[in-house]
DNA sequence: CGAATCAGGCTTAATTTAAGCTGAACTTAC
DNA sequence: GTAAGTTCAGCTTAAATTAAGCCTGATTCG
């Protein structure tokens, strides 16, 4: 699951950024509403999170932008405490949720997490697809036959994308873009290689290869 | 454990943080409401001790702000002996208890404890959990073979967040954020060090290390 | 039809990278 | 002076990545 932050602030972005690798994104920094603006046309992320005071072009602009440009990213708005017009203009501009500052880290989370949920379907309790069951408190996943299996960061980023997305062709250009965080266009066969311990653990049919095309997750 | 404590007087804030630090909590001290209603909404504390009786803004409206926001940190309000009106509109306002001034240091120990064990789904009894049995008293931790051993103030602080998390991934971040008082921030290993002496106590085998998200406590 | 060819995918082992561990020295508070 | 807390440096180890060779399914062509 990647996440592009949008936060000028010294402080609190790259500590942000950091909060957010934790839980198991892998997280995009922008500084400024231009950058960010083009940031969240190019790269394909699953979530943005945008301040709204921003230098260069305001946070608020920047969505309004996106949205008139028919990208509709889910995007979590940072606003001030207490203001309920930048609340309301968030909404009425496009935004999915949002936390006002100041907040805790564990609150945006939830509510990262919550958007991520309402904006693929499922809604509420743990992510539980094709008879696995994903444990984002443990980072593991629990197979139906009841064997539990501990997932590292990547592994673990991987599996929730395919479980949010269960039943449609990925490309392996696509998981990547997902998976890791922006630099990219790697060259190698890493996604072949998760793939393959992805199968070890969680059985081999469940992730299914089209040939040219990408792989397929839970799904005859 | 992490606690704020709001209280104006000169005399009792100073003094009151002294016992609970000794009690094995890092705790920040507040003066006025302002201040407080701020500090509660960043820092992710585990309970607030909270004096009604505040300059810039009353205690009741602290209180009342902090639920409105969708913040349900627990609370333990300090009321003026016999005030009837004063605890019903405490308990409106959200407390989870109150303990009527004057009091006896013990008894808001006791009523503090009471609330965490509460608001973590545990109750009654000492903390047990996978085998250990935390002794907040004595500040010691007993093994299932019945070795006991004496800890540190860091140390229980930093056990007892472990105890009251089971099963879950703690990011070094967050054990920071809980185990340390208001400053932080630090750049260091001190967490991998404690945890180190933790282990050397308990056994390797309880914190297990979740390499590059961080560790959980007791569980598969 | 079926053997040869080829490209994409799989798998395992080796290498690189960086997170985490730990003993000891140093600092601080009492 | 002592005990707790913190920092540091060298070491250990897991995770991430690369690379090489093997496998397999599709296509072509004799």
């Amino acid at each position: 699951m990647r996440l592009l932050l949008v936060e000028d602030d010294v402080q609190m972005g790259p500590t942000l950024q950091n909060a957010l690798s934790q839980a198991g994104y892998a997280v995009d920094l922008s500084v400024d509403g231009i950058d960010a603006e083009a940031l969240g046309d190019i790269e394909p992320y699953d979530l943005i999170v945008l301040d709204l005071g921003l230098p260069k072009r305001s946070g608020l602009e920047v969505l309004q932008n996106w949205r008139n440009r028919n990208n509709h990213v889910p995007v979590v708005i940072l606003t001030a405490r207490g203001s309920w017009e930048e609340k309301v203009q968030g909404f009425k501009a496009g935004a999915d949720d949002y936390v006002a500052k100041p907040f805790q880290t564990e609150e945006l989370l939830a509510r990262i997490s919550a958007v991520l949920k309402r904006s693929s379907g499922t809604s509420g309790g743990p992510l539980q697809v094709a008879g696995l069951q994903l444990d984002e408190d443990a980072q593991s996943v629990q197979l139906s036959n009841g064997t539990l299996f501990t997932l590292t960061g990547t592994e673990f980023r991987l599996l929730r994308y395919f479980m949010l997305n269960p039943g449609q062709v990925i490309s392996k250009s696509r998981l990547t873009e997902h998976v890791y965080e922006y630099d990219s266009d790697r060259d190698s066969n890493v996604i072949e290689v998760y793939v393959n311990r992805l199968r070890q653990k969680v059985g081999t049919d469940l992730i299914q290869t089209r040939r040219g095309q990408g792989y397929i997750f839970g799904s005859p």
